[in-house]
RNA sequence: GGGCUCGUAGUGAAGGGGUUAUCACGCCUCCCUGUCACGGAGGAGAUCGCCGGUUCAAAUCCGGUCGAGCCCGCCA
């Protein structure tokens, strides 16, 4: 008999169906017993009382896959007000071991319980809540890619085994490759503005590794960066768009999967019409005089810091994000471009939103000899290793002024939905110490 | 990498030198016709992470070790 998903049974009344889906909870109530199956679209609850149906589920556990057919009834008791009566069950895979953890109920998120969560994630992300993290998560990408689509944004998909070569900052992982030492990519910053040359606008959300001895509620070894990049663009425009993209997201979600979310006890997120814009030195001395904690002068905000800027503007301008602005030249990548008007500063910005970094946004250098210097001087880099020398290429034949970000997919996506730890929003997190599943 | 904290049935927790290690969920058996964290009765399941020490006696105190979490540095 043709199949029948779980969100279809209330427009079936009186008709038989058949349901196929996993067992997802029992409850034995003697000559009433309810049994709930899982599918894709949701759970359906069904009324076995024909003893030999039910006897045929004796021994068998959470999980087991099952058809069940009967006549869909409407009843205001059952969830959804409808139901299947009459129930002739088919074991289609039976399953006898106990389940390691449960799942019809909200699995444990404390901090440390997280080593059981991912431990037993296999079963585990079959938990309606968990894999509604994953659908809203899912529903984040699709409005991503909506909103750069809009803006005639190109995907694209670039190499993760990469030829040494560091662009500063983040550790790499290295790797043996037929004798040759290769690299993982630790972001697609140099593909992406080689395609600003084929595409003007291009974009990419892949996978990123950094082999940083990170062991924070943020960090992982493997995440997914979106990484974006815009031809022909300025600072604020480029700020635009990014804000843009954030305020799409953040709205288009909720109106999505208001149902996930609000299963998640997430909160709609609060943004300004336009994301406010403070200098570095600006939040300095704001969380320095409201906290009597001294961070003056510093090159780089302190995760507190982060936290209490966006409870700062969430309160005094309206927004739960904030661009940071006006960061240290001294500090900056080799491909970041210096202020025209101030030597000192780096035309970059980071978007902190729900007190974390969620983005890092910058306009290029796009002239070629400026670049091949800073390449030397900043990273120490030789512009004929192959790391580089491809790379090069693209300015040495003309690339226009440019700019892009890289946002960390998983970080969005945990405040978004209010999670504690960037793992909670990550399938397979993969940190210092984990490697599995 | 540095600091702090924590390892007790499958899961989540309580206990904190003394003879049978406590509770809840799950699991097994039985009862129950409107459950939806169903309810009730009974049962199985733990050499208290591992190694060593102190002690008449260690799950408990001490040392080491392994594992985990949080914070910091760094970043998405």
């Amino acid at each position: 008999m043709e199949r029948t998903l779980s969100r279809d049974l209330a427009s079936k009344i009186g008709e038989t169906v058949t349901i196929n889906g996993w067992l997802y909870k029992k409850r034995l109530l003697g000559g009433l017993n309810f049994i709930t199956i899982r599918d894709r679209s949701g759970l359906t609850q069904t009324i076995v009382d024909n003893k030999d149906e039910l006897e045929k589920l004796r021994g068998l556990q959470i999980g087991t896959v099952l058809a069940l057919t009967g006549t869909v009834v409407s009843d205001e008791r059952a969830p959804g007000g409808a139901e299947l009566h009459d129930v002739k069950l088919e074991v289609i895979v039976p399953v006898i071991d106990e389940s390691p953890i449960e799942i019809d109920k909200p699995i444990s998120h404390q901090s440390e319980n997280l080593d059981t969560l991912f431990d037993t994630r296999v079963i585990g992300l079959r938990n309606i809540q968990e894999a509604n993290i994953f659908k809203i998560q899912a529903g984040i990408k699709e409005s991503i890619r909506q909103y750069l689509h809009d803006l005639e944004f190109v995907e694209f998909n670039s190499p993760k085994l990469l030829p040494t070569a560091t662009e500063g900052g983040a550790e790499v992982f290295k790797l043996d490759y037929f004798g040759k030492e290769a690299t993982l990519a630790q972001s697609a910053q140099f593909y992406k503005q080689i395609m600003v040359g084929v595409f003007e606008r291009a974009y990419e959300m892949n996978p990123t590794y950094r082999a940083e001895l990170s062991a924070t509620t943020r960090h992982m070894t493997e995440f997914i960066q979106l990484d974006a990049e815009i031809g022909f663009v300025d600072f604020q425009e480029l700020l635009e768009i990014v804000g843009g993209l954030v305020k799409s997201v953040t709205t288009s979600i909720w109106e999505t999967h208001k149902i996930e979310l609000t299963k998640l006890n997430a909160t709609p997120v609060k943004l300004s019409e336009n994301i406010p814009q403070l200098s570095l030195s600006e939040i300095h001395e704001l969380y320095s005089k409201a906290t009597g904690q001294n961070s003056v002068g510093e090159k780089d905000m302190r995760p507190d810091e982060e936290k209490w800027i966006c409870q700062y503007t969430k309160k005094n301008l309206g927004s739960e994000a904030v661009f940071v602005t006006k960061w240290p030249a001294d500090e900056m990548k080799f491909y970041h471009r210096k202020s025209d008007e101030n030597p000192e500063i780096a035309e970059r910005a980071d978007l902190i939103f729900r007190g974390v970094e969620i983005t890092t946004i910058s306009m290029r250098e796009n002239r070629y000899d400026v670049l091949l210097q800073q390449l030397k001087e900043i990273a120490g880099g030789d512009p004929n290793a192959d790391g580089f020398k491809y790379y090069l290429q693209a300015f040495q034949y003309g690339l226009p002024a440019h700019g892009g970000f890289g946002m960390g997919l998983e970080r969005l996506t945990q405040k978004i939905i209010g999670l504690n730890n960037v793992k909670e929003a990550t399938l397979f997190p993969r940190d210092i110490n984990r490697l599995k599943p």
